[in-house]
DNA sequence: TTTCATTATGTAATAACATAACACTTTTGG
DNA sequence: CCAAAAGTGTTATGTTATTACATAATGAAA
């Protein structure tokens, strides 16, 4: 069983997590001949400046911060851009966005929110598949995507 | 392993649905010490006319359609109070609401989305408890509630 | 049964999230 | 260079959800 984490609690060097998304995101781009134009990769970069998830609005706050200037249907575009590319991810039940931890393959997510410090830690655990997969076998359903968002304390917060 | 289906698209008697879901909601409010009020009742009679999630404008217009007048706080209020006592689920990915099918016992959902004909089944199946609580041990992420639907096909739109 | 606290609802306004429609610009490929 | 396609700007609006405050109904205690 194949096993992987993107733990996003721990302590690293965010700088160089937020650089290495966008370097990822361009060779993703480079090899799809897709456009990362400089208003994608803004919204990107400004999604990577956290590990918590950023709605539509607080993104396009941010971008006019800088010197540049948004309205939301832009920034929309852009994450529909990213979405598609599995650059980010939507976290449904928070209305926000989030960078995607494992852009290189197509894989599905499982999301663990810390309800205290708003972290959100992407896993991909074959377990899970394995179970969904059992389980819509034996409801004859068949499954074409899903969404599996976990609320809880991350290592950190348990005190 | 104990495995629970209730599955939405199976052919059914569905007057017999909705009363049943009303008598077991007034069976839990005596037991809580909870009031299921008419505006409560008439909301969570109106989610149970279809297994399809109702959003709350939909909910807000389909008792308008009535003798009734309600407008959106009184709806949510109402959806609040159903979803605290587990009588009905919110659907994140559509932003929806639908009636519990296990309204008795604590529980975890799993929903399998059909994107054809847009019913909802709610499915408890002990091998996902289990795939979760692993992965989430493996994390080190203390789970408190969570949310997971698929998206796809329900077996009479598999055709 | 009156009183008071609690719980529930009515109502207006607005916040938060998302998209439609159309004009304009930039990029790409012939 | 030109035409088509892709991307962005802008206005307006649609959709979902909540705040704040007034009023009404309920229930428990005196």
């Amino acid at each position: 069983m194949i096993t992987n984490y993107r733990i996003a609690y721990q302590q690293h060097d965010h700088q160089r997590c937020i650089s290495s998304a966008i370097s990822r995101a361009e060779a993703l781009c480079r090899q799809q001949n897709a456009r990362l134009t400089p208003t994608r990769r803004r919204v990107l970069s400004v999604i990577w400046q956290s590990h918590r998830p950023l709605g539509a609005y607080a993104i396009t706050e941010a971008i006019n911060q800088t010197e540049h200037r948004v309205l939301p249907p832009t920034v929309y575009r852009a994450i529909d851009f990213l979405l598609e590319l599995g650059l980010i991810h939507r976290i449904d039940s928070l209305n926000a966005y989030i960078g995607c931890a494992f852009p290189d393959a197509p894989h599905s997510d499982t999301f663990l929110i810390c309800r205290q410090c708003g972290s959100v830690a992407e896993c991909c655990d074959d377990i899970i598949e394995q179970a969904i997969s059992e389980a819509t076998q034996r409801a004859r359903f068949l499954p074409e995507s899903r969404s599996l968002e976990i609320l809880g304390l991350c290592p950190g917060c348990q005190g």
